[in-house]
DNA sequence: GCACTATAACTGTATATACAACCTTATACA
DNA sequence: TGTATAAGGTTGTATATACAGTTATAGTGC
């Protein structure tokens, strides 16, 4: 790494390698700010610091009186953004996997002509993926690709690019429409996904649009017991009551 | 409202009201920190706190050398919008109605403290509602709230007004976390939305926030049946790929 | 055994001070 | 005129210090 890096910074990325080596787990206890400045040899609002904001980051808990602690890490994606699952998952301090379950062309039924808004295309490009973190699927991502739009979609290597990746830095998104739905998944979709029968699923559907045509539509399944979506914001203008 | 609101957080409060007032707009500059330090009789550490971590929520950026500038407001998707399910269903020309399940004090238990940031009040003020369109049920609220800051929301008459549209009038929202997920029902739910088995549900675990307190924290379920969340936006910076 | 009390540890906040790095502007000089 | 320098304002970081409030624990007195 460079140097050059603030102390409250080096305290910070100290105790962040702790977390994900598990070296501190779920619910341990972290140094005080009295035992971080002794072991550091710096001033206590250094140490303050460093806690304070892995704290508003959501990797800590602090009980006055008591001390600071990890907090259990909830694997959340964010909801209204346009995130790459891979970099969700490597920043959470996890491995990433993907196995590509199909991938070819498919014929444009009407309604996936409805679907991606086309005119005349016979076909359209298809892939099924599931996303892993440590090896536990996590997402199962069904995706249809406009090939008049992508039409080198088939000759990329998605086991180290998402489709999600490739297709943003192809054709940067204007408009996204999602709709997220609880649903129970399929039989196929169970053993894809390696869940238990009765659990419900997670399901965020997602077209998004280049220039007035619809790129892509997506249609992204998480189990219920292993992710939820999350999101915090300031709404600028409180809606109506 | 309350006092003993720390220094920093009032200095935060009374910039982000300018924000929100249109007093400060976008790429409008901020008071510096020796300024803050002199208006508001505060020492340069706790104005420079209050900067810093407007920033690091996104209202603000900082220049080394030159000043603090108000950020470009960042529209969100209408997905997770505040609204009043009373007037959703209303407006679908449906008719509204609310059945009141339960409605009183809890004993704040620690999860309870933790979710609504309480320091000792010894109780919470809780409320289950269905909501029902035609007459079905469409929508299970369970909702906690601080006392402190409604003291009077027992006294309300919520077949006449939705508890969102009551705290929404006495204190906007500054700030809204959502969480979305699958759930299976528990019987009692299933009842109370009058489900058959075996049906997932869709919830909406929600908490807003008005000047730097946790107002209410509600979780609302759907009938996966008879509900999704939709939207449609614009990205204004497309996210990492 | 029980209730109360002191104590120590911990977080939360606030101040005064200091120095570095950066930027803009004004001034002095060639 | 053009360039170099100085000055002053701004953010960024770091320290030492202080006090308040909370919590757990050990000890005391009954």
């Amino acid at each position: 790494m460079i140097e050059a890096q603030p102390l409250y910074a080096r305290v910070k990325d100290h105790i962040l390698a702790q977390i994900r080596s598990g070296a501190l787990a779920a619910g341990a206890r972290v140094p005080s700010e009295n035992e971080l400045t002794a072991s550091f040899g710096i001033s206590r609002m250094t140490a303050n610091r460093a806690l304070r904001e892995l704290t508003s980051d959501g990797f800590l808990a602090r009980v006055p009186g008591v001390g600071t602690f990890v907090k259990e890490a909830t694997p959340r994606s964010s909801l209204l953004e346009l995130r790459n699952i891979a970099e969700e998952i490597t920043q959470r301090g996890h491995r990433y996997s993907a196995r590509i379950e199909a991938m070819g062309e498919v014929a444009a039924t009407p309604a996936l002509t409805e679907e991606l808004e086309l005119r005349s295309q016979p076909k359209v490009f298809h892939i099924t993926i599931v996303h892993e973190e440590n090896g536990s699927p996590v997402q199962l991502e069904e995706r249809f690709v406009n090939p008049t739009l992508a039409p080198l979609f088939l000759d990329q290597d998605f086991s180290t690019i998402t489709p999600t990746a490739y297709l943003l830095s192809l054709l940067p998104a204007d408009e996204l429409e999602h709709t997220v739905e609880a649903i129970m998944p399929t039989s196929t979709q169970q053993r894809q996904l390696r869940m238990g029968a009765h659990e419900p699923c997670l399901s965020l559907h997602r077209r998004s649009w280049s220039k007035g045509q619809v790129v892509t539509s997506a249609t992204l399944i998480y189990p219920a017991s292993r992710y939820a979506l999350y999101s915090r914001y300031t709404p600028q203008h409180s809606s109506n009551a």
